[in-house]
DNA sequence: TTCCTTCTCCGCCGACAGACCGAGAGCCTT
DNA sequence: AAGGCTCTCGGTCTGTCGGCGGAGAAGGAA
């Protein structure tokens, strides 16, 4: 057996620390280095602490997700693992995008925490299978057009959205389409017109934020 | 007890199928209503059958990703459950994407099959830990902007090209940070020489296809 | 000090963008 | 046949964009 995992504890409540220490203290090869109640101390021990893995509260005074953010900031070997309640897709991707490496419901049992915590100082994520289902909702969700205005554009209009949206000029769109550059200022105009925006710009970020597929 | 759940198995090797299906036959609760072996097929059995469930090896003939899109188009009520070898993040995503709702390593084991089809009748999602831990990595990456040319701009850059890739013009620009029209022109013409681009559009574009977060 | 970068701002000017106007041809529904 | 939609193209005009050259102030590095 090699050294002890080094864990930092993260909650505002302290019931909730305690629980954690003790059900984790029965496991020789976990090892707590500290607990903060805040994002702020937090992140001030793992700078300290340069901990193995960082198990942190989602919602807690700072938040959890800048917490996240700025212990993989200053301290990259510190793998950080998520405790929520709540299965909030859209936070729970953040935090995955902010740095966290697993999230977990605080329903789980003792011997699954330590497995993961374990998983997690190797590098590995686990995904609760709850959340795993919400982050599957929250994927297919952003994953389709449906956003209305897009659907009112014609065919034509479309090919000349997709393009804006690659960043092409009125004349390489009209070289790309074989037409004239009149008529695709035409077009321009009502793609802008229907998507409600002034301009091209705009236009280009519409199509990627409502993740226009049709590169 | 309510109806059986009736399901489509979609694979392209016949041991595959005969194996799942010996291993279904064993729940009263799952009805088989048919097998194909390529995505055409398995579209087609769909559009006719309307199951409950499909199960799909992610790769086919005719590929197992557009065998999902064409069966939730053709068939909505069609919960779609991938099957496949490998974990090929950028494949899963894909699959999630064209709606698929669950996706499962074939080591799985029959009771946890037979579980996952039953929590698929009623929309719920299941992942399989290890493509959960794959996923997760996935969008960890694309989270990292590490797209080189946008560390060459300065902090002020930074902040007109978050703008820009937001669709504001010059002037709306100046106005949020506080500045001159002109002192913008200046930053968009170095942000456009930087990012080798020649017009705001491609910057903005540019911005999206580098996951740029700071919104 | 000197040099370099960054941020700020100015004027000039050509080029493209986008609005507004009209119009002909093809296609589909009524 | 009439009306509607789409795609095509034309002209005109105003505004913004973006390049070019210049410049002052502040801060850090050599």
């Amino acid at each position: 057996m090699n050294l002890p995992i080094r864990i930092v504890i993260a909650d505002d409540h302290v019931l909730v620390r305690q629980g954690i220490r003790a059900f984790l203290e029965t496991h020789a090869d976990l090892s707590i280095v500290g607990e903060a109640e805040d994002a702020a101390s937090a992140i001030a021990l793992c700078s300290a602490q340069m901990p193995d893995v960082a198990l942190l509260d989602l919602v807690m005074p700072g938040g959890g997700i800048e917490a996240t953010r700025a212990i993989r900031a200053a301290s990259p070997q510190t793998q950080v693992v998520l405790l929520t309640s709540f299965e909030n897709a859209q936070q729970i991707l953040a935090a995955v995008q902010a740095g966290a490496l697993s999230c977990l419901l605080k329903d789980i049992d003792a011997d699954a925490l330590a497995d993961t915590l374990r998983k997690a100082a190797r590098g590995e994520a686990v995904l609760h299978p709850r959340i795993a289902a919400r982050l599957m909702e929250a994927l297919r969700e952003d994953a389709d057009p449906a956003s209305g205005l897009l659907e009112s554009l014609s065919q034509r209009e479309h090919e000349v959205l997709a393009l804006m949206a690659e960043g092409l000029s009125n004349s390489s769109i009209a070289e790309r389409l074989g037409i004239g550059e009149k008529t695709v200022k035409t077009h321009v105009s009502n793609v802008l017109g229907k998507l409600n925006v002034s301009d091209r710009t705009q236009a280009a970020v519409y199509a990627w934020k409502s993740g226009m597929k049709q590169r």
